[in-house]
DNA sequence: CGATACCAAGCAAGCGCTTGGTTTGTAAAC
DNA sequence: GTTTACAAACCAAGCGCTTGCTTGGTATCG
């Protein structure tokens, strides 16, 4: 199942937004300048001038500022699930499965999703505790995926460290790269930083 | 050299503020507060509630709240790029300077400076562009401790992705751990962590 | 006496959000 | 095929509140 499908569904499901309708739009505005400027710097001017708008309209789609945060949040770890769970699905082995991973939230972090996986980094403390609540239990589900692939590297004597930590210390470490990887310069791929990052555990490249 | 008189050392030199001063303990709750509730949340009037004043007296000691951002972000940078130096130099081999460096982070993220340091992660953007070249300038020389080191394991063959992307891994997965770690809970203690962090990228704890 | 540290009061600007009313899209009713 | 009906989408205006910061004056202390 390729990428366009698994976005397609979750649309379909009404569990993402269709980047091509006005809450889709907005939502990926709502990204880009809450990652640009931080959540609060941003304004709702801000947002309705973004899609063209008065601020006051805003208000009809959203009931408060507060829930375009959420929704940034909610629909980008739904669609990055998938895709990592696909991207598990496909690899057989361990090592392969957690290249995979790796792989999956660079792209994740760097790619399309890029803008909105900043702002769930580094805008969380602006969500409301409730609603941190309520993202916290969807990000359980993926972090699943990390940890029964770590464990089974461990279990294979693959991996000398807690597989706990492990997903912790790559939580941030591939997170962090939004901040300094720029393909454009450098001549550094996806695929390249994919392997830095697995040499760095002192995997090969391939196998 | 210990910790307490590289403190002491920086305090006499006007370096970093005396925590027993007027500005110095501002800067210790504005840590405090910046990093539990965000630079933007804070208001002037909750950091001159924390050390006991009228909202307008603060800037009698600051011209504006920006600057009390940059003066923590600053003072913290010189504290743990002596910490950082020391450490490097009081250990012999190249793999015991990496787990002195990893170990001196650890600390400074989640030890007395821990505050400080999460500011300087999260609160970045909310300095002014100008200020944030200055603190740049600092950050740059303690950076170049990590380089040296990582470069000297890779020329041993004891490494074997790319220096600078390790570094800018490890600046991530370590800064991260105030997210998460907790050493009053788990049993997990520094030197714990320091070694789970060495075992990850494939180093026994000795040697 | 002069400098340092503070207080009490408040200003101008910007904030999230509300309000009452208008346009636009759509589809049934005639 | 025009008319009617109605909700969704939007605008123009502005309210009430909070914000960073200023001002003019008062203790405190060497």
């Amino acid at each position: 199942m390729n990428q366009s499908k698994i976005l397609k569904d979750l649309i379909s499901d009404n569990l993402v937004s269709d980047p091509n309708s006005a809450r889709g739009r907005l939502l990926k505005e709502a990204a880009r300048l809450f990652r640009d400027k931080g959540y609060e710097r941003t304004t709702v001017r801000d947002l309705a001038a973004a899609v063209g708008i008065q601020s006051g309209s805003l208000f009809h789609h959203f009931r408060t500022k507060e829930e375009i945060l959420k929704a940034v949040m909610v629909e980008t770890i739904r669609l990055n699930t998938a895709l990592m769970q696909a991207a598990v699905d496909a690899a057989p082995t361990s090592q392969e499965k957690l290249r995979a991973l790796v792989r999956a939230e660079l792209e994740s972090v760097n790619g399309q999703t890029g803008e909105a996986m900043a702002v769930l980094v580094f805008e969380w403390r602006s969500l409301a505790e409730e609603s941190q609540a309520d993202v916290l239990e969807l990000r359980d589900i993926y972090e699943k995926l990390w940890l029964d692939t770590l464990e089974s590297l461990r279990q294979e004597g693959r991996l000398l460290a807690d597989p706990f930590v492990v997903r912790r210390m790559l939580t941030g470490a591939l997170s962090w790269t939004v901040t300094w990887y720029r393909p454009e310069r450098g001549g550094l791929t996806l695929d390249g930083l994919t392997d830095q990052t697995m040499a760095m555990m002192g995997f090969a490249s391939a196998g």
